[in-house]
Order: structure tokens, then C-alpha cells, then sequence
DNA sequence: CAAAGGTCCTGCTCGC
DNA sequence: TGCGAGCAGGACCTTT
């Protein structure tokens, strides 16, 4: 999916466009996500005003004068903003209408994504409760990420990618991090120094930093709110470029399999 | 046919 | 023996 870099663009995307508005209206085409988007939604929205969009971790927040949208683009998922004329294309689940007379639309093929609504601070709903500091907070430090990893037997590629440790790296900056630290995918977490645990935390911090810079990264489906694409793709490292040349070393790159997804490697730069 | 950016849930194992 | 944490695998989808 979106991670957090392109959640991140998303947010910003929208801010300008939703805050401050008032919900005119609300349109179900397709209930169908992760969980069925909840019924009754549009009683509960038209006429509040959205008051910020936040994010945690992969997930979006767009608070209203009385609760707050929880939303995960999942795998395949964009949200848009487009005058509420536009025709809707396959795929197209909701419709956010707002009195500017554009919509906030959600399109997902793979029904990966979901949506929530909560009269709660959403820091206390059970998707966002137990989850990890952000990576770009400075709780998340080497001093965490050493702590955390001891006794830990995953791969280190699967330890960050894991929510209850950090948020927001998923597949392609999880590989680009380790890159970036110059540590090997698959070690296990437990055998981090806290020399490695510090350039690992930096490493994360610089990726997703960048990515962010540039809108995140477009492999096939991911646009921002705005329909652009992201162009971290052309900065990839590792990602997707088994079997071509290390920009580094010129090494080829490596693909190995890490609990059923692709994990991408330089087998002398990462050690 | 395989693989694609996510993550929740289940059931098992391990260690105290 | 019992318990909780950690871990692997399955599940959910469509598109290329």
C-alpha cells in the first residue's frame, strides 16, 4: 500500500481542501472493504464541519465537530479530491461531499482498506490503541528500537515492518531502511547492537523523510489526493531492482521471500 | 500462474 | 502445569 509516506502526502493533499468545511452530504456506492463501511454514516455526517485531518501511522483521521473518520487506504487505496460532478469510475466506494461543491472520493480495488467512525479520541480505538511510537517522533530512538528487539527471533525486516514496534513501514521502506543501515533483512531483530539499533532508527527516519519530500511512491496504483503520482520510485535503492546492479557497489541485487513478501538486498553493502 | 504497497486473526510453540 | 508473548500462516480482494 500507501505507507506512511504516501498517507502522509494524501493528508496533505486533502488538508487544504476539507478543513473548514462543512459535510454536505453522503454517498455508500460500495460497502464492501475490510469490515462493511458502517450504515447510518450519513445521518451522523452531513452538516458537521471538519475541523483537521491527522494521521496515525498508515491510518488517516478527519475529525468532525463530533467524532472523527478513521481511514486505511489498505493496499490498493486513494483518496481524492474532485468536483463532485465527476463521474465515478470502477472501484469507486464513497463519497465525502463537501459545500465547496467537491467530494473527498475513495476508490480501493482490492477492498483492503477500511473506514471507522468514532465519538472517542481515536487514539483510544482498538486499530490505533496498541500500536508503536512514529517513526518520525523522537520516542522512536535507538534506545527504543534496541529495547524492543531483544529476545526477538523475527527477521529484522519483519521486526520493523511490525506495527507494535513502529508504524508505517511497510514493504518497500522496510527494504530500503535496511539498505540505508547497511544491515542484512534477514538477521534476527535480537542481534542488533545499539550501534546498529541507532543507524537503523536513522536510516528509517531519512527514508521516509525523503519519500514524504517527493509524495511517496508509485508502483502502480498510489496517487495522491491531487491524482499525482509519487517519485521516491526513481530513488529506490533496492526495491524492485533484484538482479540490476547495487547504485553503491554494483553488486546485484538480491530478491529473497520474508514471511510471503519480497525482501530486496545488497549481499556485500549489507552485512 | 504468480505476485502486488497491509494487517487482523488463529493456533501453535516457547520460556518462565 | 499454566500462562502470556511471540511467531508463522491464512485470510481478505482485484488486477496485471
Amino acid at each position: 500500500m500507501p505507507e506512511l509516506p504516501e498517507v502522509e502526502t494524501t493528508r496533505r493533499g486533502i488538508e487544504r481542501s476539507v478543513t473548514g468545511r462543512t459535510i454536505s452530504g453522503w454517498i455508500v456506492r460500495d460497502h464492501r472493504l475490510r469490515w462493511p463501511i458502517p450504515a447510518g454514516l450519513e445521518q451522523e455526517l452531513t452538516g458537521q464541519r471538519i475541523t483537521r485531518v491527522g494521521r496515525r501511522g498508515k491510518y488517516l483521521l478527519i475529525y468532525c465537530e463530533r467524532g472523527a473518520l478513521i481511514l486505511h487506504l489498505g493496499m490498493s487505496g486513494s483518496l481524492r479530491v474532485l468536483k463532485s460532478s465527476t463521474p465515478t469510475t470502477k472501484h469507486d466506494h464513497f463519497d465525502l461531499l463537501l459545500d465547496s461543491g467537491r467530494t473527498l472520493r475513495f476508490n480501493d480495488p482490492r477492498r483492503f482498506g477500511s473506514l471507522h467512525w468514532t465519538t472517542a479520541d481515536p487514539a483510544d480505538h482498538k486499530l490505533l490503541r496498541d500500536i508503536g511510537p512514529e517513526p518520525l517522533e523522537p520516542a522512536f530512538d535507538a534506545q527504543y528500537l534496541y529495547r524492543a528487539s531483544r529476545r526477538r527471533k523475527v527477521a529484522l525486516k519483519n521486526f520493523v515492518m511490525n506495527a507494535h514496534v513502529v508504524v508505517g513501514v511497510g514493504n518497500i521502506y522496510a527494504s530500503e531502511s535496511l539498505f540505508r543501515a547497511q544491515l542484512r533483512p534477514g538477521r534476527r531483530a535480537s542481534s542488533l547492537s545499539r550501534r546498529d539499533a541507532g543507524k537503523l532508527v536513522r536510516a528509517i527516519k531519512t527514508v521516509l523523510r525523503q519519500a514524504i519530500r517527493v509524495g511517496g511512491t508509485t508502483l502502480r496504483d498510489y496517487v495522491g489526493a491531487d491524482g499525482s503520482p509519487g517519485y521516491f520510485r526513481q530513488k529506490l535503492f533496492v526495491y524492485e531492482r533484484a538482479g540490476s546492479p547495487c547504485r553503491v557497489c554494483h553488486t546485484n541485487i538480491r530478491r529473497v521471500t520474508h514471511g510471503q513478501r519480497s525482501t530486496f538486498y545488497c549481499p556485500k553493502c549489507q552485512q
